[in-house]
DNA sequence: AGCGCTATTGTGAGCGGTAACAGAACACAC
DNA sequence: GTGTGTTCTGTTACCGCTCACAATAGCGCT
């Protein structure tokens, strides 16, 4: 029978799989060697990179990236912090963010910090212990002790969807209150001359809608009924929302939305009460989902390029991560107001 | 000026962030106390817990989890595979399989694969070389390497969506068989007798065709038109593939669609070429979406409840992870048939 | 042959934690 | 007083990898 470790303790049970030391025992080489046919193979003669090689397949070996990062404190992860999957705006950034990052070999550690910012300190702490490359954030940070964080962590990061703030390092998204301002200009440019504004009461919605109302003013129409539903905003909500603003005496005109969800709702709502869109009722929303185009009638909506703020914002990343510096910290992806037949 | 450090090599530059070391030194014990206070702070007196405890706040120490991870070869990671986010079911199943997790001090790591299978391999190994406690994967495995690699890594895994192979390990999903079935049989008991099927060409999509067929074969029916495309299946493809089937004869019968979106684009070109739905042409989709319920006519489809997944594919993984063994290793969420207004 | 140079490979010391054990301090029973 | 636990804290040895540097080999040239 085998005899105890002399000396007492019992060593540390290693996890039993591969290591660069056991590729090296069998290639004959040092472990560097090994580590250099991975990392550089350039750098190694093609005789014994294809040892090495060889060994590699042979005893299945399997990079541990824990042990690497902790050395060369280089994780090849990204994180990104985002409310919700469950909107396709954002799962569709970080589709993007995610795919252009994988092009440089980069993984993605996700954080979903919901629509109350509360766990926003625990989440990103408990990100930053993964000592990631870089960050995506959705929106900008303003609490101070986020901040403190975020510089002290010394990696690139980039605040996306939101340019209001100043960003902490870098930024890629469009401004909320030139939609607002677009939206209302554009409305009232139709001959529009009574207004609504549904929105969701997450930051970036009530910036679209007070910069509405604020331009709205501007033209002399102080009167804007204003509804804040919780978010994320539903259709559901939109149809309720119609109701109410019904119920106080809102009779035609145009309606701002926060949302395409809650425009559609609006729609039907509207037609369900055999109100005329957009004779009686004219509606904008926000996004330009799939659907929009093909609701009946369609949908005229604020079109914004969800892919392009992912993948621009992965691109603002990686240079910087490559030690180039960045041609320009902002990144204004613009939007479109879509016209369709809703307004 | 400082001297260089004596005898030649220079020390490797450190992070130069606070580390248990420098927490402890300043609180005055050793860095394993420090280490408790953080993970076990039960076992440390309370006027130890509270000066070090001070100190932490005052280094603004952020634990390093690759280095904690790398000594007790737990992560506190877990990864997913999905093939995409831009899909409302991957992404809710997802964000469901997160809120889970975080519940648990789990952070994700997510992967996307595409839907060609053949970056798979890659992923994985990108993956798993960051040492995750578990792994959930969409769709099931099949490549004998691939199951040899996860088999090597010796973690709870979660196969889902799909139930119809066996599971390296558990499963949560539903069988797409019974799916195909279940809307054959139903669409044959509401009286159609010629048939359709539009599915994209993904292995679910496929098997759900594939069954419909068959079942209604069993009906005594055998020339069901098939039109396969490729993933993922939008709206417009679902257009496309009704304006093929009509000029390939097709002229009225019930369509079985392999997503809603595809099934609504069917609808909508019905609609503009002037058939009547569900009189000339009865459509159902697959995955009940929000606007399902809301268009006009309504669709029936099939519902897939996508928060269920996830959610029960974190508890499986978390019971294991917890030490416990699951009471069942494959976990069938089922469907059900919802029956509006296009068939 | 001897020199200097460049291209490869090896060596040793960490990176920042945790596991396992050892030791100290204290309480309690005999 | 001594033996025996029970807590609590400290010590030591790694986890698996990369960095910086040292050592060696190979080459052309005088």
């Amino acid at each position: 029978m085998p005899a105890k470790a002399a000396g007492g303790r019992t060593a540390r049970p290693s996890s039993g799989r591969a290591t660069l030391e056991t590729v090296a025992t069998l290639a004959g080489v040092s472990r560097m060697t090994v580590s250099r046919v991975i990392n550089h193979p350039e750098t190694v003669t093609s005789e014994l990179k294809e040892v090495v090689q060889k060994a590699i397949l042979e005893t299945g070996y399997v990079p541990n990236l824990l042990a690497g990062g902790l050395a060369s404190s280089r994780t090849k992860v990204v994180a990104a912090v985002v409310p919700t999957l469950t909107h396709v705006l954002f799962s569709g950034a970080i589709q993007a963010f995610t795919d252009r990052l994988a092009l440089d070999g980069y993984q993605m550690l996700l954080g979903l910090s919901g629509y109350p910012t509360e766990r926003e300190g625990n989440l990103l702490q408990a990100i930053l212990s993964r000592r990631p490359d870089a960050l995506y954030l959705t929106g900008t940070s303003h609490l101070a002790q986020t901040r403190r964080q975020l510089r002290a962590a010394k990696i690139p990061i980039v605040e996306t969807w939101d340019l209001s703030h100043k960003a902490v390092d870098m930024a890629v998204g469009f401004s909320h209150k030139a939609v607002g301002q677009g939206v209302a200009n554009y409305l009232y440019g139709k001959g529009y001359r009574q207004f609504a504004t549904i929105g969701a009461d997450d930051e970036r919605a009530t910036l679209r809608s007070r910069e509405f109302v604020a331009t709205l003013a501007g033209h002399g129409i102080s009167d804007v009924a204003c509804i804040s539903t919780p978010a994320p905003s539903t259709m559901a909500m939109g149809r309720e929302a119609l109701g109410e603003l019904l119920a106080n005496g809102f009779r035609r005109g145009a309606i701002q939305c926060s949302s395409d969800a809650m425009a559609h709702g609006v729609v039907l709502e509207a037609q369900a009460r055999g109100l005329a869109v957009p004779g009686d009722i004219a509606v904008i929303g926000f996004g330009d989902l799939d659907f929009a185009a093909y609701m009946s009638p369609p949908l005229s909506t604020v079109r914004i390029d969800r892919f392009a703020i992912g993948r621009l914002a992965a691109e603002a990343l990686l240079t910087r991560l490559a030690g180039h510096p960045v041609a320009r910290k902002v990144v204004d992806v613009g939007f479109d107001i879509v016209e369709r037949a809703t307004t």
